[in-house]
DNA sequence: TGACAAGTACGAAAGCCTTCGTATTTTGGC
DNA sequence: GCCAAAATACGAAGGCTTTCGTACTTGTCA
């Protein structure tokens, strides 16, 4: 199962960017990113941790170690839409949809995005 | 903010279905609806943390008490849903609701009815 | 009225997440 | 070859969630 947590979701984001990146890189693009940063050490802390959880892969060849994001960031999307449904929505990723489109701010184009997407999937049960 | 935890929406769960009830009456939802139940005691102690949180209501004019749900389930949705929304989809409402989309299974009455709701939102910028 | 059943209060433990300090290792340059 | 700088490893603390055991309270009814 795919779910990280808070922390993990911000540093897979900066790798989900960047690419792979070593510990300074990410802790460096949280810092300009960030109100008040983390420091370094933990960073690499939960890199290591991310790591064992097979969340990242770490290459060792160089002295500075260099990580890449192990989850691409689609399916950890899925997977964490899939258990908020499942946790508060009844299992009924319907009943998702509506709610976020209900209470979405979109402009006429999303709208019409969204739209799109329908018409491709229309008598497509996937 | 309101964001329930795990255990805590698997409660308003009860409450929202049930209506106002007693810490015997949500146990015994949670052990019918349940693979294996928790003990009595980890019920009434939730219910008093989320009346600390104000997740609940409890009238205790009665010897037994009884809890309500303080929080609607739709507004906690919402809550959920756009704390998902910052955390994995960079603040967009829309990313999430195209993966959500396009990850669902539905029937072709169901994408009927989301093209019903965007037909009444069209143009509203809401 | 007194004992029992049912309810409530509360402390504490276990587990996870996040944070960081300190110790150790490595390496590039002088 | 040696040292300072940079990197990694690791332990531990603090906070939150979830769980439960135990102690206390209260009402009922025989």
């Amino acid at each position: 199962m795919i779910r990280p947590t808070n922390a993990e979701l911000a540093i897979l984001g900066v790798l989900w960017q960047r690419g792979p990146s070593t510990v300074r890189d990410v802790h460096d693009a949280l810092r300009a990113a960030r109100r008040e940063a983390v420091g370094y050490t933990t960073i690499l802390k939960l890199l290591q941790i991310m790591t064992d959880k097979r969340l990242v892969k770490r290459d060792a060849r160089a002295r500075t170690n260099v990580y890449a994001a192990a989850v691409s960031e689609a399916t950890t999307r899925r997977h964490l839409l899939s258990d908020l449904v499942d946790r508060a929505f009844g299992g009924s990723s319907l009943a998702l949809v509506l709610q976020a489109l209900s209470s979405t701010r979109a402009t006429p184009a999303e709208l019409e995005q969204i739209r799109r997407l329908l018409d491709e999937r229309k008598g497509d049960s996937r």
